[in-house]
RNA sequence: GGGCCCGUGGUCUAGUCGGUUAUGACAUCGCCUUUACACGGCGGGGAUCCUGAGUUCGAAUCUCAGCGGGCCCA
């Protein structure tokens, strides 16, 4: 059968993603053989799978498809983290409604609605890809089955102390109203005026003027001399009236603004450590919504904006404020909408963080690459609240409790209750009081509660299942660490006492040509099915293969993905070569033949530890220098005079280039699934997808036969470059060539060269002249250390003549600064140049090998 | 302000437990249609290995400082 001559990649990989079944992937759960499960990142179901995800998931599955033909029995399952305020936000501008406009009830389903078909497409281009999913293990967040599972995981820490709820101070967004957690608070810098305000006696310094009515207290460091007489004793505060202590605390920056701050309920992180520490009233000046209280008197119902400009004009006219300067600062604003974050006292439920069991968990796992558990550590380190897990939206896992109107205890679901939304439904049971009156708990819970529990849902826990924990790999990219990474960890210790992963594989960020973040508004923003569509799945896998070093951050590059195009071509090019060849009856190899396979079986060895460490790029690029320079580029032409012949080692190469392809295909499977497999369809009636990786022959791997082999081909290439450079044809015959060499068998090189080759021994009737002699620093310097140096220069400087007479005899005697130094040959290298004796020929020297040809 | 990573031909990149001539790709230039491939082959040119200092016989590689870039965070 005669193959295409180009490599239609895109009928091809179709072809074959329709003819794949599921089933190839499912993981067995009777099954005795290891097992290899991942616990893959599931994505916020936008509609669009990007370059970013893509990455992630070409690292799982190269992991996945490498880890069965291992023999592992592999999940890869696929998830789908539903939850969120981004869906909240599509569904009100698709629907045109805010969601205060339409029922919980009625908002939600159009929230699934829209998820559900978002999925849809998201699985497409997840197939496109040839992605290895075992789809018998796909869960949906938003679903009662996994959802029951978040809030059982919530009833378990309640009832184990871990989940609590309090009064407390959050980070609170006023234009979501809802609390955040630190993780979901990001930083900017934004200019903005100190103030500076008279105080009775002290002036302080503050940015925050429309807190004043939130004053409780004003701090000062002790060894402030301007101050330190005041401290303890109380003060005025401007406008509102009311009295505040005058606190000493070595925490208050003197060089800042006055020396003296004044500590509001809450202006930042630090107003409430020391809120704790010196145990300090609460005044609430600013609601949920971001307007001021009726604490703040005249402004009350103001926003903070208009508050801060009514506040300071009223200041100025009494002459409270009397400088203002402008200073940057960094403000913490909500992840989502950007508005710059109240820090707010309200009752919420939290988790209990426990940074060293989080830490000793995460010292128990491997980390590739391992510098990224830095990270983890340093966000840890940083925790000083609880994660504050509720919030105050629709979209999200409800929070199974409900509150007595009559005694206002809190009664949280029991287990056999969920799943559960007790915003629709009364508890089966009454209150302890008696009272059947509960009000169902409105708050839901924070995504990260669902998605944190992603390692249980898989390895079985909650079902009829054994619990596969933990599990062996979890890939995520580095973003990610201080949320998912940090919060698995805590859960899975949390609810089983068990880490959740052996090991944690991190990929970079995708970058765009330009070298910055992908993003719309910067014009770099490339989607994987325009890749696909260019050059196809394979080319697109290969780029992420080698795009760069496992957790470094990626380039996109359409050359590297135009390369891998290329590369596809060129292996079609050797595999329709090829094919006609190939046969699986043993002969006997010749010296090239053992060259090819012993380079192969390295190439196996070496492909086999690098997957096994994660390095996928220089895996593939390993594959790849094998698969075009040294079969393609070398052993095919020198065999080709074999194969077109009927004579003595034709056998041999027809079945090399069997073992050859037979065992490319298995180690190219991982990263080019359908081109592997259409290669593979031609050899087998069989998918590759089914084979095992190949094992290294050790005793094919034979140092002899790769130098006798990388002679001959070396002498090849001289061969014809010297007949490039002469104008001869490539395939035209020389007068003949005399080989002066170690080599016993030239027939592949007269083959190639088309050309009669005399081998003759000894060494031919030339004047060997010498040019220059080198040290051989490597030697030299370790054994002469700091005279190495003054040895060399003597060395170079000698007469090239007498050190290789001397080189001839053993030994090498030299002076060197009036000393006497006597050196083994094998301390320099000596440049030679043959010259001809008016000879018609022409010499061509490769290593120790020596090549007439006749003119 | 702290932490992590990175600075290698025009571009991207390998290498780095110190040691001859620094890897490869893309780009560039020259030659070649030889029955797998011109999306190919062969060859050439092109690098202060960010800067400075130190350690060493010897530094792209180790140490320190600086400059520049990216990311995570306060």
């Amino acid at each position: 059968m005669e193959l295409p001559k180009e490599y239609n990649y895109n009928v091809i990989e179709e072809k074959w993603m329709n003819t794949w079944q599921d089933s190839m992937f499912y993981f067995d759960w009777n099954s005795q053989e290891p097992r290899f499960v991942i616990d893959t990142p599931p994505p916020y179901p936008t509609g669009n799978f990007h370059i970013g995800n893509a990455l992630n998931w070409c690292y799982i599955d190269f992991v996945a498809r490498y880890k069965r033909m291992r023999g592992y029995n592999v999940m890869f399952p696929e998830g789908w983290d539903c939850h969120g305020l981004p869906t909240e936000v599509k569904v009100e501008e698709l629907y045109g409604i805010t969601k205060s406009q339409v029922s919980r009830e009625e908002f939600r389903r159009m929230c699934v609605e829209l998820t559900t078909k978002n999925i849809e497409r998201m699985r497409k281009t997840l197939r496109r890809l040839g992605f290895s999913i075992d789809w018998s293990n796909e869960y949906i967040t938003m679903e009662p089955s996994y959802y029951g599972k978040t809030q059982t995981s919530f009833v378990r820490m309640y009832n184990s102390g871990r989940v609590y709820q309090q009064n407390h101070p959050v980070n609170w967004c006023p234009r979501c109203e809802t609390a955040i957690a630190f993780a979901e608070v990001e930083y900017d810098t934004r200019s903005t005026t100190l103030n500076y305000l008279n105080f009775d006696h002290i002036k302080i310094a503050t940015t925050r003027p429309e807190l004043l009515a939130a004053c409780v207290a004003v701090a000062i460091h002790p060894d402030d001399e301007r101050y330190h007489e005041y401290a303890g004793t109380e003060i005025r505060v401007p406008i509102f009236g009311h009295r505040v202590r005058v606190i000493a605390d070595k925490n208050v920056d003197p060089s800042f603004g006055t020396g003296a701050v004044m500590i509001c309920t809450f202006g930042d992180k630090q107003d409430v450590r020391w809120w704790v520490e010196h145990n300090l009233p609460l005044r609430k000046a600013i609601d949920k919504t971001g307007r001021m209280t009726e604490l703040a008197g005249r402004y009350a119902g103001m926003t903070t904006e208009e508050c801060k400009r009514a506040i300071i004009e009223d200041m100025k006219k009494e002459g409270i404020l009397y400088r203002q300067e402008e200073i940057t600062q960094n403000v913490g604003m909500c992840w989502r909408c950007k508005t710059p974050i109240e820090i707010l006292s309200e009752r919420q439920w939290f988790v209990k963080i426990i940074s060293e069991e989080i830490m000793d968990t995460a010292n128990d796992i491997t980390w590739v690459p391992d510098y990224m558990k830095v990270r983890l550590e340093n966000w840890t380190g940083t925790m000083e609240w609880d994660w504050c897990i509720s919030r105050q939206r629709i979209f999200a896992t409800p929070i199974p409790a409900w509150y007595c109107t009559r005694c206002g205890t809190v009664k949280v679901a029991k287990e056999e209750w969920l799943p559960i939304d007790p915003a629709q439904k009364a508890p089966p049971e009454p209150c302890e009081c008696g009272s059947t009156e509960l009000k169902g708990e409105d708050d839901v819970l924070d995504t990260w509660m669902d998605s944190s529990i992603s390692v249980l849902h898989v390895a079985g826990w909650l079902s009829d299942r054994p619990l596969l924990l933990p599990t062996q790999l979890r890939p995520q990219g580095y973003d990610i660490i201080r949320t998912w990474a940090f919060y698995t960890i805590l859960r899975s210790k949390a609810l089983l006492d068990i880490k959740p992963w052996n090991t944690i594989l991190l990929n970079g960020m995708v970058l765009g040509e330009d070298g910055h973040k992908m993003s719309k508004s910067r014009n770099n923003f490339v989607v994987p099915e325009e890749v696909i569509r260019k050059y196809g799945a394979d080319a697109f896998r290969q780029w992420a293969a080698i795009g760069g070093s496992t957790g470094s951050d990626i380039i996109f590059s359409w050359k590297d993905v135009v390369a891998g195009s290329r590369f596809l071509q060129k292996l079609w090019s050797i595999v329709r070569f090829s094919l006609p060849h190939i046969s699986d009856q043993q002969a006997e190899f010749t010296p090239i033949d053992r060259w090819l396979l012993s380079r192969l079986n390295r190439l196996v060895k070496e492909t086999t530890e690098k997957m096994d460490a994660y390095q996928f790029d220089e895996t593939f690029k390993a594959i790849r220098g094998f698969a075009w320079d040294t079969l393609a580029d070398n052993y095919i032409e020198l065999v080709k005079w074999r194969l077109y012949g009927e004579g003595e080692g034709k056998q041999a190469a027809q079945h090399t280039l069997f073992i050859t392809l037979d065992t490319l295909s298995r180690l190219l499977a991982p990263f080019i699934p359908y081109f592997s497999e259409e290669v593979y369809s031609h050899i087998k009636q069989d998918s590759i997808h089914l084979q095992t990786w190949p094992e290294a022959d050790e005793s094919l791997i034979d140092e002899d036969a790769e130098a006798t082999g990388e002679l001959i081909k070396d002498i090849t290439g001289a061969i014809r470059r010297y007949k490039s450079e002469h104008g001869i044809a490539l395939n035209a015959p020389l007068r003949g060539i005399e080989l002066y060499s170690s080599i016993t068998n030239a027939s592949d090189i007269a083959g190639a060269a088309n050309t009669r080759v005399l081998l003759r021994t000894g060494a031919p009737d030339f004047e060997i002249v010498p040019t220059e002699v080198k040290p051989n620093m490597k030697v030299l310097g370790k054994k002469y250390r700091d005279k190495a140096k003054s040895i060399a220069s003597a060395l170079m400087s000698e007469d090239p003549i007498r050190v290789m007479e001397q080189a001839g005899s053993g030994s090498i005697t030299l002076s060197v600064e009036g000393e006497s130094i006597t050196l083994d040959p094998s301390y320099l290298i000596i440049e030679k140049e043959r010259l001809l004796k008016g000879k018609a020929v022409d010499v061509l020297e490769v290593g120790n090998a020596i090549i007439v040809i006749m003119r």
